[in-house]
DNA sequence: CGTCCGTTTGACCGCATGGTCAAATGCATG
DNA sequence: CATGCATTTGACCATGCGGTCAAACGGACG
């Protein structure tokens, strides 16, 4: 027994599951996405699986769950007191390796904005928005104060969203477009951090 | 008889098929899209649709093959005689408008990508690649000339692609964060243009 | 009117897949 | 060791879906 109402070998077999099914939904879709694929990945057996999670939406739910917040980190930490260059450029550059370092956790949320959704719609416009509508104040009075160039914050921040993320939900064309012989997060990082300095120059 | 090779009916009724499919692919994904749904959008049956199209996966990729093709014509449009300025942000423009006008056809593209290509990696490291490199080679020649800010005219090129496209292939997003009372178009449009002259001007 | 051929459909098939269940297997504790 | 609960699994079920087929329908032409 164990004080925390969850035993060891439950927490382990969870998060096997739950890296398993990241590892599947993210390539595949929720629609692509077997059971038996993710019991394979998570080396269980399917019935194993539904011991854990009651369907392979709750496995879905899950995941997008504990995805929103590590996803928002970045925004979070944008420190009103910091230089006004500096914070926007740390943002997008941390944004930028979180991109890199979590790919499957990227193509997860994008595929699920991408159909609509319907698994995270109250999410988008409640907790998402009002950190864009908070953080975006404190854009706009950097902006007001001349310290940046002067546009819609709400924009801006999705701007960043959209090219640091953009490598990678859209990796495959990257890489063909680039050709063989790029690294493209190396060039990534060189490219979107000047491409930012140059938007946000006052 | 017809001299074409394809009687009326087949022409109409291919390309009610093919209008279906764009709406159902578009929304669901290859995968959790059904015959049924898109002969019920087509408003024909089930075997009916097997009449023309010899397998779901041949509904599909006829989309696909049409339309990179009308996707990549706004960027073989860039003129090189053209003010340089003026090309870029009118190749933004139409890139938009673009997205704006045809977003399942945006969406489509996105999750085909987003899945790792799988039906036109070809397509991707042969054609699309080309025309990149072609085009960013006009570009730099702008850069180099001072007309533009110098930067790497591959990733500035998908720079435009990944702004443009998340408006449509975001929509949910991008209505979700700015909330009701805001047309996401007719604000990209300021603010995409802005954004581009910022980064381009020399 | 009858023939032929393009078109349409209801009925059906096989298979993959999400999910269930009862029985078996650990495994910790008294 | 014995008991009881957590864990694991093989076998199975129901459903949805891609695809087939033989038969029916329809209209152009002799």
């Amino acid at each position: 027994m164990d004080s925390s109402g969850e035993t060891r070998i439950q927490r382990e077999n969870r998060s096997r599951i739950l890296s398993a099914g990241l590892e599947v939904f993210s390539a595949a879709g929720f629609n692509g996405a077997t059971l038996d694929a993710i019991a394979r990945a998570a080396e269980l057996s399917k019935p194993n699986l539904l011991y854990y999670f009651p369907s392979k939406k709750a496995i879905y739910t899950a995941l997008l769950d504990r995805l929103l917040d590590t996803w928002l980190d970045p925004l979070r930490a944008l420190d009103p007191e910091g230089e006004p260059m500096d914070e926007m450029l740390s943002y997008v550059g941390r944004k930028l390796t979180l991109a890199r370092d979590y790919p499957r956790e990227s193509r997860l949320f994008a595929g699920e904005i991408l159909r609509g959704a319907p698994h995270l719609k109250s999410e988008l416009s409640g907790p998402l928005r009002v950190l864009v509508l908070e953080k975006g104040r404190i854009v706009r009075a950097w902006m007001d104060a001349g310290h940046l160039a002067k546009s819609d914050p709400r924009h801006l921040i999705m701007s960043i969203w959209a090219l640091t993320q953009h490598y990678a939900d859209f990796e495959v064309q990257v890489r063909a477009v680039l050709g063989p012989g790029h690294d493209p997060w190396v060039e990534a990082e060189q490219e979107v951090i000047t491409h930012f300095r140059r938007v946000l120059a006052p």
